[in-house]
DNA sequence: ACATTGACCGAAAACGTTTTCGGTTTCCTG
DNA sequence: CAGGAAACCGAAAACGTTTTCGGTCAATGT
C-alpha cells in the first residue's frame, strides 16, 4: 500500500532499526548511511505514519480544543481565539483537534484523555470541579481560556474583566453619567461576577449609591439583549448609560434604544465588552473594552505548550 | 499505566481477542462472556486507545478541515462553516482536525495524507490542479468547500454565486438604479467570475449598457473595501448603487459613503453577499444575498462522509 | 600482540488494538 | 453411536513505528 519504513531498509539492504535512526537524527549511524536513507526516503517519496508514530512514542502532537457547543463558534470571539490557538500550536509542529459535544462532561472527558490522541486540552468554558478532577487525575495538561477559575491548580488566560468593568464605569462616570445600567448574564459564573464588581466598585469610589433595579439579569435566548435594555428604558427613571455585558448584547441594545428614537449617545450612552469587530460598524461606534483575544490565545497555547513539557510546573493565570 | 484490553483479559481470565470481540459486538462471543466482560470494562473503568485501534484499523474516524490561512477563521463566514461542519461530523463520531499551515502546497497535502490521520479532507481555498492530482493519487476523499471547481471528478459545496449576483442586480435594477458599481476580488477565482457574470449578465437583460470603469478591484488589504468605493465615487459619473463583493466589503463602502455625508441609500445604495450577522447591525441595515453557511457547512460535510464511505461515487456538486 | 575503546549496526520487544484462522467443545441428527 | 454442524474461544500475526541492548569490527593505546 503506502511505502514504509521496512521498503527503505529493503531498497538498502538495512535493518528498519538504523533507517529509523537515521531519519530521527539518532548519533549512532554514520554519516553516509544517513545520507543513503535520506536519499532513499525521497527517492520512494516516504513520508511517515503519525499514527504508529504515535502509538509507539506515546504522543500525539496534537491539542484538543474543547468548546462546549457548535454554536459558540458563531461568535466572533471564539473565531478570533482560535486563529491565535492555532497560530501558537503550528509555530511548535502541533495540530488542532475540534470536540464540541458534551465536553464539560467528566466521562466523555474522560474518554478524551483515554484515547490518547491529544497531549493536552484547552478549555473554552468553566469546568466544574469533577472535570478537573478527572483531568488531574488522568495528569493531562490542560489550560481555561476565557474565564478565572478559583480551583487551585489549574492554569487560565483570561482578561482582568473586574479592572476593564471598572475601567469602563469609570470612563462613563467621567462623562457625566450618574445613572448607569448593567446587563448581566448570570451563567457566566467569575466573568459576570468580576465584571460587576468593577462596576459596583467603579460607582462606590465615586460615591453614586447602587440602584439594584438598574441591574438586569439575562440569558441566552436571541433578543435577550433587546429585551433587557428594554427593561431598562421602562424604569421609572432610567438610566442615562448602559454597560451591556458584552459587545453583541451592546448592539442589541443599541437597537432597542434607536427602535424607541432615542439618540446614542446623547439620550442614553451604551458600551459593551470585547471590542468584537461588531463594535466598530454600528452607528454610532460602540465604546467598549477592547482585548486581543488573538494574542490572549495564542498565549493560552504556549502556556500549555510549556506545561506539557513539563507538568509539575506551579499553574499559572495570565490575562 | 493506563488500563488496556490485556488488563480484562487477565482478571477474567480470558484471551485478549476475546475481549476485543466482546467489546467490538463480534457474534462469536457467549452472550455471558460478553457481560462479563462489559461489566470487568466498566469497573476498571477501560477506554480503547483511538491511537493503537487506528493503526490496526486503518481509519482515523477524523476529518481535516485544510484552512489556507489562519487569519480566515476571523471572518465570520468560516466560522459559521465550521460549526456547520462540526455537527455534520459529529453526528457520525468523527472528530475535526484542523490544518492551517501551508495546506495549499501539495508536498503539504501529501504529508498530512501519509501520516494517515485523516479519512477525509475539507478544502477551504481554491485547489490547484497538481493538489487535486496529489489528492487523487493518495485516494484520499475531499470536498472544496466554497467555491465551484471546474476539475472533473472535484466534489465541491458552493453557493450559486452566479444566480445570486443575478438575483441582487436585479433587485438594484428594480429600485430604479441603471448606474450600479461593483468591487471585486480577483484573486478568489470562479467565485468572483461568476458574481461577475451575475451582475454583468443582470445588466444585459435589464437593456443596460455596461461601463467598464463601474468595475473595480480590491485586493485583501484591510481598508481595500473602503478605498473602492471612493474610487467608484470619485468617478465622473458615480453609481447611485453599488454591489460590493461581500458582506465585510459592504461594511467598508457603507463607511466611505457615510463619511463623505452620503445618505444610504437615498444618495447612494449598497448591497453585500452571504448574509453574515455584520450586515445587519449597520445603520441601515445592508441588503445582501442570504446565505444558510451553517447548513452548507454541514450539508458538505455529510457529502465528505459519504465519499468516504464509498470513493467511486461520482462527484457531487451541491449549493 | 592483547586489551580497550569507540563507532556503527541489527534483533527484537514494545505500543494497544483488530482480525484471521484453526481448534475444542457441545449438540444435534440419522 | 458416528458424524457433522454449530457455537465459542484463543494463538498469533499484523498495523508501522521507536528504542533498548547487545554485538561486530576496526582503531587505538600499552
Amino acid at each position: 500500500m503506502s511505502v514504509t519504513i521496512e521498503d527503505i531498509s529493503l531498497q538498502l539492504g538495512i535493518s528498519v532499526s538504523t533507517v529509523s535512526k537515521a531519519l530521527n537524527a539518532y548519533p549512532d549511524v554514520a554519516e553516509e548511511t544517513r545520507k543513503r536513507v535520506l536519499d532513499a526516503a525521497r527517492e520512494l517519496d516516504y513520508h511517515p505514519s503519525a499514527v504508529a508514530r504515535n502509538l509507539r512514542r506515546g504522543r500525539a502532537d496534537k491539542i484538543g480544543l474543547l468548546i462546549n457547543n457548535p454554536i459558540s463558534f458563531i461568535s466572533e470571539y471564539i473565531s478570533e481565539v482560535m486563529a491565535g490557538m492555532a497560530l501558537g500550536a503550528e509555530a511548535q509542529g502541533q495540530n488542532l483537534i475540534l470536540y464540541t459535544t458534551a465536553v464539560h462532561h467528566p466521562q466523555e472527558l474522560k474518554r478524551i484523555c483515554r484515547a490518547r490522541e491529544v497531549d493536552g486540552l484547552m478549555l473554552i468554558f468553566a469546568p466544574s470541579p469533577k472535570a478537573v478532577a478527572v483531568l488531574e487525575k488522568e495528569k493531562m495538561p490542560f489550560v481555561v481560556f476565557g474565564r478565572r477559575v478559583e480551583q487551585p491548580g489549574v492554569s487560565f488566560v483570561a482578561p482582568d474583566n473586574q479592572a476593564g468593568a471598572y475601567a469602563l464605569t469609570q470612563h462613563l462616570l467621567a462623562q457625566g453619567h450618574t445613572r448607569i445600567g448593567f446587563t448581566t448574564r448570570p451563567e457566566l459564573g467569575t466573568v459576570s461576577e468580576d465584571r460587576l464588581r468593577g462596576y459596583q466598585q467603579a460607582l462606590a469610589n465615586a460615591g453614586i449609591p447602587q440602584a439594584a433595579e438598574l441591574v438586569v439579569k439575562t440569558n441566552i435566548e436571541p433578543l435577550s439583549g433587546y429585551k433587557a435594555m428594554n427593561a431598562l428604558l421602562d424604569l421609572p427613571q432610567p438610566p442615562t448609560a448602559v454597560f451591556a455585558f458584552y459587545d453583541l448584547m451592546a448592539v442589541d441594545a443599541l437597537n432597542a434604544a434607536q427602535a424607541r428614537g432615542l439618540r446614542v449617545p446623547e439620550d442614553v450612552a451604551i458600551a459593551g465588552f470585547d471590542g468584537l469587530r461588531s463594535s466598530t460598524i454600528t452607528q454610532p461606534r460602540l465604546t467598549t473594552v477592547q482585548q486581543p483575544l488573538n494574542q490572549m490565545g495564542k498565549r493560552a497555547m504556549e502556556i500549555l505548550l510549556a506545561r506539557i513539557e513539563d507538568n509539575s510546573q506551579p499553574p499559572i493565570s495570565a490575562n
